[in-house]
DNA sequence: TAATCAGGTCACGAGGTCAC
DNA sequence: GTGACCTCGTGACCTGATTA
């Protein structure tokens, strides 16, 4: 994995309190949070952009970026990730290349397939963003952002971050106000409210989980097995919330395997409606934020425990009903039905087509199966490390590599395996991966379900918002990466 | 650590604000860097040679030297510094002192094998040096001192310092132009470009990190175990940047170990077919930087976690494939293969006929494996701290002894083990260094990234230039060693 | 067994101090 | 103004705990 530290840029050592960070954030995020009387107010107020460089300049600023990027003294984990963690991290590396390769202009950016996205889009994730009601330390941060979401620069908040995201990420986390000043100093973070999607929406999910606020990191996603991939992505969390929690649910209640549907024809219609709402979105954030639980994913993760899978995504073709109800979202989920029960309350973008998910499994394990059927094909490697009948993904964090190549990435396997994870084209006869044990699945459903994320703030949580608040460390912070992967 | 300070030749304090300097000179930049009001107009017409005895006697020169050795605000390091960083430091110590030792025209100057150096040229670091948009404080340093190049009597400038001070490091960070007018005025400055590596290469890395725009420090090197020790070194990063990514990623993919190649006929050879391209290198350089990834680190990491180690570094013997072929090299490198997977994305050299990669792996933790082969065979010492598995080198950075010996070095290292680092002669019977434990590389490889170098300049950066220039201290920084190693 | 991370350790260096 | 010395925040590295 070459994912950067989400606070200032530098290769990341690892995934350190629920965002992956570099060692120097990891320790200073693990001093200061206990410590926040050692923090002097910002000089700058409030404003700093952090990077590598001048992390150290404003320690306020570096913990409200922390924050801002999820970190969590409640959110840590412990123990290896899940192949479903490392692969997402991989797609989403590849995601990130192709989006900065299409920047050009190019439309052919499959390296996560259009269909994977739409269909993989997780629950929880929007869910936590949205719908967590504002009464702990990350709702208070959650509202500042809301603050700055309303000012029109606010477009290139955190989750929107730059392709170079070396540079840019540091500057995202800043309110409107900030965003507008990054925005003009550094051309490299694009405007999300006034560009439309399709590759330019790439690009702002250059970095793995940056612009947290709206792409909460890996960690957090849930992991069904198939879904694991797409879910993992930016470009789901980003665009596709609905459909994702849409045909999550589904599955779940189908308790069928998912393909992967890599279709950058599919992909490409999304982001076009995406695009349309995106500034709606931005506005509604904050409203989502508040209103949006964790009942789907509790949901999700309950089937998830049983085994399940993800099945057929079904076609939403009423995009108000997914936007409108704020008020119902957060309690209205219905697991029990397969039709709409899932979709995110007050999602921006309304889920159109959806892909009829498939009975093909993806085999980790280098198995080939059929596929489903998709309009492009492209074909993704993933090196995958195959021991005895388990196949695992070795996810090493070393910071050096700003890596396009997703090959590069895959050398740092073990033992590893070609898997050709491409676009659903041909049919039945492509190859796909394929989770073949269960004991993964088991795991990674209860990181998928995530519900705990918001409902496990303690009262020192949010004790802890309020002293940030007295220390004027204004922070907002969206979400909980408290959960586990 | 013998490290002398890049300003006025007395004995390094440590590493300040981007460079080996000594209390002195670090109080000096700290107090001048925020009030240059203080600091007087040069009567020598800012032609002074700052040396230990003379420092304090002009204020602008002093301080323009600072600057042409790369100390920035913003440049500054804390923490600890990586085992990597203090390897190198301790490699380029012993190449420096047989260098000097070699300078009666003996061939023989094996303390860094030349094959290392060929194949570890570290990437970032000259990418660093002369890829960068000359759009901030560094840029407008680097364009005066263009102009000092321009007047012969600018050759006797802070950069171009004297023989007898290590100066002439310094005057190496500046790029081709700057370079060329170094070789005029020093004599100890090689011609990279016209003059073919073998000995004479071996001057241009007298001082450790010295000249630094063409010899980034070492703490901006990656590490992949292997790599570490010779990509830090100079000679490495100026020449053998392809080799050394090329080679460590078959390495990783191979898991095999690696050696440190330390025969001087490779160096000698690689130096050659890099002096052809110098040029062309230089151009690209910045390119490079922008794409360079980390893959390669990952890759290592994950086999030095693997127990691995370095293993031969096979010769190079087209120069043009190394060099050309930017852009394929972005973006085509398969994992899946041995040959040129690991290949960095966009480097500027393209790998072409990969060295085999021995198993020879090199030991940290003292063990002593068979090595590579190589022309000259020099022992190296380095004493390692080893903590149980891991193996930590310890830099002490004590600016009094010059003292020759490194025994006395390593009395300060805990649990200090010495490792023989001697070029690669004897074929696989020779002493190496071996890094077992992955934690190590990990960290390391975040160093190795440092891509961030020049991204990160601020608007400080550049406003500090324009107060310099009004201020008459029209210096050139090169380099920004923000970075970590 | 291997991978991964929270915490702890302590090498380092930016700043500050103060005798010169 | 200088620079030896000190303080303490930083972050590279290690270790044990936890999970795959
Ligand atoms: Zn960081
Ligand atoms: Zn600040
Ligand atoms: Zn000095
Ligand atoms: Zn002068």
């Amino acid at each position: 994995m070459n994912q950067q530290c989400k606070v200032c840029g530098e290769p990341a050592a690892g995934f350190h309190f629920g965002a992956f960070t570099c060692e120097g954030c990891k320790s200073f995020f693990g001093r200061s949070y206990n410590n926040l009387s050692s923090i002097s107010e910002c000089k700058n107020n409030g404003e700093c952009i952090i990077n590598k460089k001048n992390r150290t300049a404003c320690k306020a600023c570096r913990l409200r970026k922390c924050l801002l990027v999820g970190m969590s003294k409640s959110g840590s984990r412990y123990g290896r990730r899940s192949n479903w963690f490392k692969i997402h991290c991989l797609l989403q590396e590849q995601q990130q290349a192709q989006a900065a390769a299409s920047q050009n202009g190019n439309q052919k950016v499959p390296a996560l397939s259009p269909n994977s996205l739409n269909l993989m889009r997780h629950p929880s994730y929007s869910s936590n963003l949205f719908s967590r009601p504002p009464c702990s330390k990350e709702d208070l941060m959650m509202m500042r952002l809301d603050e700055y979401v309303k000012h029109p620069a606010t477009a290139s908040s955190p989750s929107i971050s730059s392709p170079d995201s070396h540079n840019s990420d540091s500057s995202i986390e800043i309110g409107d106000k900030r965003n507008s000043i990054l925005n003009k100093q550094n051309k490299l973070v694009p405007n999300t409210q006034q560009q439309p999607l399709s590759l330019n929406k790439d690009l702002f999910l250059p970095l793995p989980f940056a612009g947290f606020p709206l792409m909460p990191p890996p960690g957090f996603l849930p992991p069904p097995t198939h879904f694991l991939f797409s879910s993992y992505h930016n470009a789901f969390y980003e665009q596709n919330h609905h459909l994702l929690q849409h045909q999550v649910q589904q599955d779940l209640l189908k308790t069928s395997n998912m393909h992967l549907p890599f279709s950058s024809a599919n992909l490409t219609s999304m982001k076009e409606e995406d695009d349309e709402n995106e500034k709606e979105m931005i506005k509604e954030e904050h409203e989502e934020q508040m209103n949006k639980r964790s009942l789907s994913a509790a949901t999700l993760l309950e089937s998830q425990r049983k085994q399940l899978t993800i099945t057929k995504i079904p076609k939403i073709s009423d995009s108000s009903s997914l936007r409108d109800g704020k008020e119902s979202e957060d309690e209205d989920i219905d697991m029990n039905e397969n039709d709409e029960v899932l979709t995110p309350p007050r999602s921006p973008r309304s889920p159109r087509q959806q892909p009829q998910v498939e009975n093909n499994p993806i085999d980790l394990s280098m198995k080939s199966g059929s596929s489903s059927k998709s309009d492009d094909i492209n074909h993704n490697y993933f090196k995958v490390n195959t021991n005895h009948k388990s196949s695992s993904v070795s996810f090493l964090m070393n910071g050096n590599s700003d890596s396009d190549s997703n090959d590069q990435k895959t050398n740092n396997i073990n033992r590893k395996e070609k898997i050709h994870c491409h676009d659903l084209k041909d049919g039945n006869n492509e190859k796909h991966f394929q989770i073949n044990h269960g004991s993964v699945s088991a795991e990674e459903d209860d990181g998928y379900m995530n519900k705990g994320i918001f409902d496990d703030r303690s009262d020192e949580d949010e004790e802890y918002e309020r002293e940030l608040k007295r220390r004027k460390l204004h922070i907002t912070t969206p979400l909980d990466l408290t959960t586990k992967v």
